[in-house]
Parts: C-alpha cells; sequence; structure tokens
RNA sequence: GCUCCCUUCGUCUAUCGGUUAGGACGCCAGGUUUUCAACCUGGAAAGAGGGGUUCGAUUCCCCUAGGGAGUACCA
C-alpha cells in the first residue's frame, strides 16, 4: 500500500514550488491507489496561522488535488515526547546549552580556520554537576547523537547518494522551550502514518540523512526517499526572489487554469513533453517519477498562457455557461456567442471584453489612409439588427463601391467595427454587434 | 569555507563510446483561412572550458568555471 503526505507548513501561501511537491505525492498515491495525506507541520507556533492553512486547503482543493486524510502536527505533541525519550533511553539524546550567539561564535571560528561549521559536541562530555550548574542558568535542547559514518540512500530521483555525518551537526530537536522540532516531528509522523514514499525538494537532502539515522534509532524501516529538483526564475535565479508573484492564489487571480497548471508541473523537469490533460486521470496515468532529472528546472509562468487558452479552446458550453452568465451574456445566445469567440480567448476574462465589445461597441480604430473609405463603408452598411448575411452582403456592396479586394477591403472594415486587428470571423461576429460606434 | 546535486537547441530533455546528436514547447517562414487563432508543411537552433583514458568521447575519469541547495534552538 501506497502512503504520500504532502507536509506544507502554514506559515504563507502554496506556491509553484510547493505545488511540485505536492502534486508528485497526489499523482503517486493516485497512480498506486494509495492514499495521499495532507499533513499541516504547525510545530511552530509563533509563525502558523489558521489562516494559511485554510488558504493551502483551498488552493489544494482548486486544483483538484484532494486529500484522503488531515493531520496536524500540533496535535501529536505528546506523540513525539515519547519518541523523544525512547531516543534518550537509547542514549541517542544529549542535552546542550550553548546559547544561540555561542553556537554563532563557534562556527565563525571554524569557517576562519577553513573548517566546516559542525557542532563540536562539547556538551556530550558535560558532568551531571555540570549541566546542573548549567540548567539552572537556562534550559537545555536536545541533540540527536548522529552514527558519524556515511549515509547511504537510492534516491528515486537523485539515484545513489552518500553523505558523510560527520560533515553535519547533531540535529537539535528539542528545542530549550520544548518547542519539538520539524526534523523529529516529521521522522516520527511519517513513521507512525506508514509513509512510503517520501517525496520533497531537494533542500531537504541533508535532512534525508540524519532522519534515515533517527529513524534507524527508532527502530522503523527507512521509506523510499525522492528529492525533486528545486524550480528557479526563467534566468536561473533563485525561485524565492519572485515567489511573490507566483503564489497559486496569484495564479488563480491571472486566469491560469488548474489543469493547464497541473498539466505543466506534472512534466515540466521530466523527459516527457509538456502535453495538456483535460482530465486528473489523463495526468495520473502520464506520470512517471522516475522520468525527472536532477538538475533545477526553470520555471516561466508566461508558459501557462499558451496551456491555459488550449484547455479553454476545447471546452464545451455547458463548462463555461456559469462564466458567460456571471458576464451577463444572456442564455438563448450564449452557445452562439460561445461559439464565435472561444478560440479567441487566452483566459476566461478575455470572455468579458468580447462580450463588452458586443453589448456597447468598440471604439473604432481607423488608419488616415482608409479615413474616406471607411466612411463611404458605413454609408451602406445595413441598420442593426445584423443577420449571419450582413457582413457578406456588405462587403461586397463596398467592393463593388470602392473596388478594394482582400486584406485592403476587410482589414479597415474590421478595425472600424471592432477597433481591433485580430478577432472571430467577422461573419459570425457581426449578428451579435448590438452597437457600432463608429456609425454614431 | 565545507557538504550534496547539477551543466546537451531559447526552454524541458533523449542518447546505457561509433547517431546526419532525436523529441516536445516556443520561435521563424510558407500553405490554408477574405482577419486572428487553429491546422498542415518546412526551417533556424545545442554538447560550459581544459586535460586525460580510448582506434573513437556528448557519453568514462580529473581539473576549472558556472548554477542550485544545505550548512538554524526555521520548515
Amino acid at each position: 500500500m501506497t502512503v504520500t503526505r504532502f507536509a506544507p507548513s502554514p506559515t504563507g501561501y502554496l506556491h509553484v514550488g510547493n505545488l511540485r511537491t505536492a502534486l508528485f505525492n497526489y499523482l503517486i498515491a493516485r497512480k498506486q491507489g494509495g492514499t495521499f495525506i495532507l499533513r499541516l507541520d504547525d510545530t511552530d507556533p509563533e509563525r502558523s496561522k489558521q489562516e494559511y492553512a485554510d488558504a493551502i486547503k483551498y488552493d489544494l482543493e482548486w486544483l483538484g488535488l484532494t486529500w484522503d486524510r488531515v493531520e496536524t502536527q500540533s496535535s501529536r505533541l505528546d506523540r513525539y515526547e515519547a519518541v523523544a525519550d525512547q531516543l534518550r533511553d537509547a542514549k541517542r539524546f544529549y542535552e546542550a546549552f550553548e546559547t544561540p550567539s555561542e553556537l554563532d561564535l563557534k562556527r565563525k571560528k571554524q569557517l576562519n580556520m577553513g573548517k566546516p561549521p559542525v557542532y563540536d559536541r562539547a556538551a556530550l562530555h558535560l558532568e551531571a554537576e555540570a549541566k546542573d550548574a548549567l540548567r539552572a542558568e537556562r534550559p537545555g535542547h536536545w541533540r540527536f547523537l548522529l552514527d558519524q559514518a556515511r549515509i547511504e540512500w537510492t534516491d528515486g530521483i537523485l539515484g545513489d547518494i552518500s553523505i558523510d555525518a560527520a560533515s553535519v551537526s547533531d540535529p537539535v530537536l528539542i528545542r530549550g522551550d520544548g518547542q519539538i522540532l520539524y526534523t523529529l516531528a516529521s521522522v516520527v509522523d511519517d513513521t507512525d502514518m506508514g509513509i512510503t514514499h517520501v517525496v520533497r525538494g531537494s533542500d531537504h537532502v541533508t535532512n534525508t540523512a540524519t532522519q534515515i539515522q533517527i529513524i534507524e534509532a527508532i527502530g522503523h524501516s527507512v521509506p523510499n526517499f525522492a528529492h525533486h529538483s528545486l524550480l528557479t526564475g526563467p534566468q536561473g535565479e533563485a525561485l524565492s526572489k519572485r515567489l511573490g508573484t507566483l503564489s497559486l492564489r496569484d495564479l488563480r487571480e491571472q486566469g491560469i487554469e488548474p489543469l493547464a497548471l497541473l498539466s505543466h508541473m506534472a512534466r515540466l523537469g521530466s523527459s516527457d513533453p509538456v502535453e495538456l490533460r483535460t482530465s486528473m486521470s489523463e495526468l495520473i496515468d502520464g506520470f512517471d517519477l522516475s522520468k525527472f532529472g536532477s538538475a533545477p528546472t526553470k520555471f516561466d509562468e508566461q508558459d501557462l498562457f499558451p496551456l491555459t487558452a488550449r484547455f479553454l479552446h476545447e471546452q464545451p458550453l455547458e463548462n463555461v455557461a456559469s462564466v458567460l452568465d456571471a458576464y451577463g451574456v444572456p442564455s438563448d445566445i450564449q452557445a452562439e456567442f460561445w461559439e464565435v469567440i472561444r478560440e479567441n480567448i487566452t483566459t476566461k476574462s478575455d470572455i468579458k471584453d468580447w462580450w463588452a465589445l458586443c453589448q456597447t461597441g468598440a471604439e473604432p480604430s481607423i488608419d488616415a489612409d482608409d479615413a474616406e473609405f471607411v466612411a463611404a463603408a458605413l454609408t451602406v452598411l445595413p441598420d442593426l439588427p445584423f443577420g449571419p448575411e450582413t457582413w457578406g452582403d456588405w462587403t461586397s456592396a463596398v467592393k463593388a463601391q470602392s473596388g478594394r479586394k482582400g486584406r485592403s477591403l476587410f482589414m479597415p472594415l474590421r478595425k472600424a467595427l471592432t477597433g481591433l486587428d485580430h478577432g472571430p470571423d467577422m461573419s459570425k461576429l457581426m449578428p451579435l454587434l448590438q452597437k457600432i460606434r463608429a456609425k454614431s
């Protein structure tokens, strides 16, 4: 039984980077008929907010990434304490008393000497009396005693990984104020919840090394790990600098369609081509984690618009009727209207512009060279309402009158009526026009 | 500084030592469409640099450069 989890901390809004992790875990679980758990890593009471937890759920629901279960770390604190005791009994836990500034100083010294800034384990050798004395001054924090050997695993994306535990500090798992830290909570959750595949960003690879030792220390078997590369901006810059505009809520705001976004994220960085999928099941079928590379992946949100456009172009009326209702398109002409404009929109908000054009007309765009021609043409333009023959009849009349033909005949007329040099087939658009500003 | 990962068309990538270095998206051109889009056809476009190993290196090894990440009493 495959069990995966997406474990965001509710300290902000979800962005495309988070989505990649969420989607991978979701697709793996669904593909195997397994369980997908949404886990809110809210052990940090300072930064965790209900508002963010709600926003995360909203974003996932918008995308259709439904979870089978929600877990919250804040409700499992007793369990973490129990495991902490287990680690103390196993002599893999030791109390340390350095202040953050003391630790900072140690690191700087090590760096100055060209040594890696690894905790020196000074507290490990403290006598009981010395500890009592220090404890009287300030509460101690607890570190996990790493076994300084090489830690190895075969990563689902990175392949064989080997990290020397001696190059990593003994991780602090419980803070001086008693707060349980991520590294411990995550391990306890993953083992308790039977997570079979831990898929997360490659910013976690060092965590994975230490977590493997913790998992073994509490007598559990290690799950499969896979670390996907991190996204960068189009120029290769760290995405964190641009995350402000790449939250899922922003993309939603810009009119990106869920399946367009999902189609892109399920394939970007893999050797399979990005293809528009119009249903979740297609997405699940076409997903293969092993096709992903480990190099940082450039993400350009502009790539989302062509996909969104193509998705919309394929939509039948019933899928957009509610949007047309919202923009005030009368239901009796919705079918005709949608048929005429759908291939001329990029996002749903473009629908509004076309409807406005039909309803209230457009500011004409007339080139100086064509002013006379257009003025003459308008005198023979039939009165409203227009029918399916209007464009043909009118342009034939204008052609006879002016002698123009082809592009020089049609384009000025289009621009006079719609203000644009592009748009739907004029003969089909004409019957929908309710006002011609150029004539008034 | 140290540790880990990475570097092939603009982008995502294929190639398990011998290929005209392939595909997809994007781009450009032509066709079609009495506009745009869509569609069809075609095109431009790549092995970071330097050393090895080898008959032969994009592929294996080393170095350099560059990119990403980690190096918290954050997650």
